[in-house]
DNA sequence: GTCTATACTTAGATAGAC
DNA sequence: GTCTATCTAAGTATAGAC
């Protein structure tokens, strides 16, 4: 069954994902890729423009499903509750199924991500996340305070690293401390006009 | 004045720190660092056994100041102040002199970091500066929140996209908000035990 | 002690045969 | 849809000029 035709492409992404996220982009060749599945380079080729070409195909529905997010979120009024609930979203698009697996890509390709078309685009995603918390004309302090709440999400995963600690307990201590910072975004701070 | 000898080795970690931090490590070649100070490629490996070793070098200072910080943190109380005067301390460490541009590499080339011998050394005494925070015996939410006071300081950097904040205001921004993280380590928690 | 010339290996990528 | 062959450029290594 090993030449079963039709599914080499999601076969190469599928590889591929798993050996970028383990050992990362720039280590992963594509040699290696193609004898994991008994083609050649070559036939890599075929089914994907480039090396970054089999990134941005895996990237692409992320990228789609965060717009989503952020058109959904920016429709939102800017309290507490509202910032909690884009914050819960955001959370369970990270740890979801395939979700979690490209998230960790990027997580392991900090690097790559800056180069990488696909990985400005979910940079910037993340930052428009942010913006979003953050509400309008915030303050520096909010800003600050908006982003760590999401990387709290991001955190959760290399911060704990207890392996016996399960995913959901993850996201529930990576909310919990979210929540702590963002129903604070808009409050009084030092240096803050008070008016 | 181009031929003056002695300060190759130098210029060469110069170099190096500013095209591996701007355009990253393995976007940057030995023969663009070379022909940048007018050399050849070999004359890079008289100076540097590899690639690595050109990191290496510049690295090895920060590690050693990171060592003395930990030392120094593990020996002070576990309260709240001293959780903040360590904290202050790993701030001035990132801000400071030449600390802010090795540590701008590694926040540039987070991929790299987990390959590099010196990455990870560098990473690993990151978890150990947050476990000095956490605390002795402390709960997964204690650890979250050390690691995220943390990344605050880092955040700083890219979390405030106003060119026009100095480094002095992201300082301070990233320790106001790291305080308040840091000052509620050890609390009682959802789900934690309160005797 | 400092560097150049040269060459080796492997990477990503392309052209064309089957 | 896949393979063979080949190209350019990378990191690496060494012999030897000065």
């Amino acid at each position: 069954m090993t030449g079963s035709t039709g599914d080499t492409r999601s076969r190469i992404q599928q590889v591929a994902l798993e050996l970028f996220t383990e050992q990362g982009y720039e280590k992963t060749s594509l040699r290696e890729i193609a004898e994991r599945l008994g083609v050649t380079k070559a036939a890599l080729y075929y089914h994907f423009k480039s090396k970054d070409d089999i990134v941005d195909s895996f990237v692409a529905d992320r990228i789609n499903r965060l717009d989503q997010l952020i058109d959904w979120a920016a429709r939102q009024p800017t309290d507490a509750a509202s910032r909690r609930a884009t914050l819960r979203r955001y959370a369970e698009e990270f740890f979801g199924n395939e979700g979690q697996s490209v998230m960790r890509f990027f997580e392991q390709n900090q690097t790559v991500v800056k180069q990488l078309s696909s990985g400005q685009m979910m940079r910037d995603r993340l930052l428009r996340v942010a913006d979003v918390l953050a509400g309008p004309d915030p303050t520096p302090g909010d800003q600050l305070r908006a982003t760590m709440a999401i990387f709290a999400v991001h955190g959760s995963l290399f911060a704990l690293r207890q392996p016996e600690i399960s995913l959901e307990q993850r996201q529930q201590l990576a909310l919990e401390l979210a929540f702590e910072l963002l129903d604070r975004v808009g409050a009084p701070e030092p240096g803050r006009p008070t008016g």
